[in-house]
RNA sequence: GGACAGUUGGGUGAGUUGGCUGAAACCACAUCCCUGCUAAGGAUGCGUACUCGUAAGGGUACCGAGGGUUCGAAUCCCUCACUGUCCGCCA
């Protein structure tokens, strides 16, 4: 959730910094005015409380002194009546509000650059160059279908579309993957945790989830649970609602888990492959941070996550997100793109951000400051999105007869 | 899933004949004093959030969550969640 009282203070600075993430100016107008009513509407009920409160204490000291109550208690009573219609109406300013206010994006950062969607995106750095193949490079599905690696017809009949069986060495590759990837963001320093893939209602809008995403979500029928969209739910949420000292900070932590997405806008894309599914796996780092050190751990985690595609000798471009591609909690974000030589193009491997105090605000994450309590920063990253990288070997990796080689640093985990 | 017990501040733990308890005490922690040594003693401070105020200092809410009774609830009632123990079940 954005401060709300910086929005009221900068107006027209925080407006023109949501209108680079598609944030019109009237939804602002109408969150000031919501923010000013719930003010407004609280301070009437609390004075009223107060009175309330100190005529009760004065009916105990009646009751003890044996003095006459009638009047007292006509007056607490009215005031009691009058009280109700002052909660009603503090009670919807606080609805109204945060219907509004949860739904409302983060600030891009000022250094983001301003676009629409991902043709604006700004390539910052490639590594490794493509390799060149004599022969036409084939695209994952064929390699897959020609070494009986991915089973697609089956993991649809298990589920449904968009789920996929990985057979043989396939699974093994990647099995190998994950823990390639924990053992050296642990090599890194990050911490590795083993979560519940599912997490309820209170996590999901920790992180940003909820309430404004529930369609992308998978939700356990009768049980207040969603199954995961990816670790950084849960990863983050480990600190949900707890105040940390200042010298735990930074907080690295890294985990595998499966992640479960509807795609509920992506009909039509991705339709071929296993580029889009409704479960993956992927290995997530999150790290809680001082403000002051939060744009060095995520330079960190950037590097960690491009130093893993090199050591896998994958080619790919590091590219900065324009506002408009931002993704909601997110005032900044690399991704990570990997050349596929049999779609010719790019495609995101890993998506690191940092969500300044967003989440944190919506989380209620902490840490002590002196005697003061002041909201961390959280980030998240993927080092790496599992089935991709596997995608990405197989393409990158593939003979003319369709055979396929397995990066070096990954053979004593075969 | 069934039965019983419990859920209080960073920790341990009082408080359950409703008001003087936002909460004793102890520990931990912070600052200071004392002390010449890796110890001990003393003083003070020490929950969170919102809100009013330049400030000093007020106000409101929170004793697992939500609702109810009452002028007034940590204390009474209801629902739910979680923890513990016994039983059932199970990787």
């Amino acid at each position: 959730m954005i401060d709300l009282k910086y929005l009221q203070n900068n107006f027209n600075e925080a407006s023109s910094k949501l209108q680079k993430k598609g944030v019109d100016t009237g939804t602002l107008e109408k969150l000031q005015a919501l923010f000013q009513n719930l003010k407004e509407a609280n301070a009437k009920l609390e004075a009223a409380k107060a009175e309330q409160n100190s005529m009760s204490k004065l009916f105990g000291q009646y009751m003890r002194e044996g003095k006459d109550i009638t009047e007292l208690k006509a007056k607490v009573d009215a005031n009691k009546e009058a009280m109700v219609p002052l909660q009603e109406q503090a009670r919807e300013a606080e609805e109204a509000l945060y219907r509004v206010a949860l739904a409302v994006p983060n600030f891009p950062e000022d250094s983001v650059p301003a676009g629409t969607d991902e043709d604006d995106n700004v390539e910052l750095r490639k590594v490794l160059e493509p390799k060149s193949f004599t022969f036409e490079p084939k695209e994952h599905w064929a390699l897959a279908e020609k070494n009986g690696w991915i089973d697609f017809e089956r993991g649809v009949k298990l589920a449904k579309s968009r789920f996929s069986v990985l057979r043989g060495d396939a699974a093994r590759l990647e099995r190998a993957l994950i823990n390639f990837f924990l053992d050296t963001n642990r090599e890194k320093g990050f911490e590795e945790l083993c979560v519940p893939f599912m997490n309820n209602a209170q996590m999901l809008q920790g992180t940003g989830q909820l309430p404004k995403f529930e369609d992308d979500l998978f939700k356990i029928e009768g049980e207040d649970l969603y199954l995961i969209p990816t670790a950084e739910v849960p990863l983050t949420n480990m600190y949900n609602d707890e105040i940390l000292s200042e010298k735990e900070l930074p907080v690295l932590m890294t985990g595998y888990t499966p992640c479960f997405r509807k795609e509920a806008g992506s009909a039509g894309r991705d339709t071929r492959g296993m580029i889009r599914q409704h479960q993956f796996d992927k290995v997530e780092m999150v790290a809680i941070a001082h403000p002051d050190q939060s744009d060095e751990v995520f330079e960190m985690m950037v590097q960690n996550a491009s130093d893993i595609l090199a050591a896998l000798g994958l080619p790919h471009r590091v590219v900065e997100l324009c506002g408009g591609d931002l993704g909601f909690s997110a005032a900044r974000t690399i991704d990570l793109e990997v050349w596929l030589p049999g779609q010719n193009k790019y495609r995101e491997i890993s998506s690191i951000s940092n969500t300044r105090d967003f989440q944190a605000r919506r989380a209620k994450i902490r840490f002590k400051e002196g005697k003061k309590n002041r909201l961390v920063h959280t980030l998240n990253g993927s080092a790496l999105a599992v089935g991709r990288t596997l995608i990405a070997i197989m393409e990158n990796y593939q003979n003319e007869d369709g055979s396929i080689e397995i990066p070096e640093v990954l053979k004593k985990y075969m």
